[in-house]
DNA sequence: AATTTGATGACAGTTTTGTGACACATCAGG
DNA sequence: CCTGATGTGTCACAAAACTGTCATCAAATT
């Protein structure tokens, strides 16, 4: 997933410097160097965050900011202004017109990516942190923590310790029990679209994750479905032969 | 821990009086006189906490307000608004605004500190200072201190010395016992979302604050949780083994 | 029996953490 | 203005943990 971020800087020499810097920190940049090109910019893609410079030809970027926040579809786009520190005494502040932050110019590479970074990670949802419980199986996103309950009783239980990876592919199959996904579809959901991986990487990990769960006698509970994939199931799984 | 208020007040006298009084308590006021220059402070240096008069030139207290709900950054930041008793009525509004609590002139500096107290231990419990104890580990903000308990008897215990940033860090992470943190996320929470430092250098510091641990063997209560970050944990990590 | 599909162990390359060293502050108090 | 004590952020390298792929074996299906 590539980030956007679409620079308006009338200035050429700082538009190519912050490019050049944008992408060097995996982001992508797309430059207007007024708000009249920015606006058509942002017809045709919607950009994930905006960096803005204060003063524009024509139309402020004081303006321009405005009028991003006032169109539905652009409202919540992120907003950073780029202010030289001499406008920065103006009275009138940039934040007013529901800019996000701001960086005064002159800036090092690293303080711009830092705020980028730190606006963006504010803009972002929290990755459901909710406790998940099935089959005597409990996972907790937010403590990073799975329990194993010996019975049903509840009394006594055992902590399991998972890799990075098989957390995330019980936490998936958990939050999605009862269902099978295929190969494909998990590589999809929990390693990400774009990555390029075997499917037959799925049932190491699948292995791997058994392999920890035998160990509380939970195993049972990620199931394979012939031809198809896996499954989280803490309903009986006996299958009758025949 | 320092705690930093933003007093936004236009009488000298008042904003002194106020000053003094947070001082007196422990906490560290920042000034300003009205609305503009709030702003240009708190892009500075991110407030625990907003005391705020509703009387203020160019701006309204009110407006200021809505300002900060308005963006990101500071819309979590606690407000209390300043009154006369006059004004009492406006008291709907304030609170519309999105002020958390209010106090109305004259009060007393008791009233004062008492209810910014309040707000904060309601808001975030990591800044206030109450002590804090969990797996055999005291720390008391207000003292600056740290006691490490020997065994569950309570009896033996020893003193904890630490530097400004590691007290910071451990005493969010038993704020906030039992859950996870990215190094990202302790960055922002600890040292401000304003400063930009490596991810990395939270490692150093986790590692520091071991070292310093392992002297009372509590070095254990600070785990690594592999792809994520850090966790302080008092609840027996018991790992069974094959 | 042949074929297809899943399980499993091994392994080599990567990524993530741990750690010591170091260069710079900052700050008392000479 | 120095001077040592302390604290901080970075770095480079070591250590540890994790990952993806394969080859091979086992089981189900035809």
């Amino acid at each position: 997933m590539s980030i956007t971020v679409l620079v308006v800087e009338d200035e050429p020499a700082i538009q190519d410097l912050i490019s050049f810097n944008l992408k060097k920190s995996g982001l992508t940049p797309i430059c207007a160097s007024n708000a009249e090109q920015a606006t058509v910019m942002i017809n045709n893609v919607l950009p994930d965050l905006v960096l803005l410079d204060w003063m524009l030809p024509n139309m402020s970027g004081l303006e321009f900011a405005r009028q991003l926040r006032r169109n539905t579809r652009t409202q919540v786009i992120p907003i950073i202004m780029l202010t030289a520190r001499i406008e920065l005494e103006d009275k009138v502040s940039g934040l007013e017109a529901g800019a996000d932050d701001y960086i005064t110019k002159p800036f090092s590479p690293r303080e711009l990516t830092a705020r980028i970074k730190a606006v963006l990670r504010r803009r972002i949802p929290e990755i459901s942190d909710e406790v998940i419980e099935a089959g005597g199986l409990k996972i907790d996103p937010a403590t990073h923590r799975i329990l194993a309950y010996a019975d049903d009783s509840c009394s006594k239980y055992t902590e399991i310790k998972l890799g990075p990876t098989e957390f995330r592919l019980l936490h998936f199959l958990m939050a999605h029990k009862e269902r099978v996904y295929t190969r494909t579809q998990l590589l999809d959901r929990i390693w990400g679209d774009h990555v390029f991986i075997e499917d037959r990487t799925v049932d190491v990990h699948i292995r791997r994750l058994r392999k920890v769960l035998e160990k509380v006698q939970k195993d049972n509970l990620v199931q394979t479905v012939r031809g198809t994939g896996y499954r989280f199931s803490s309903e009986s799984a006996v299958h009758s032969e025949e």
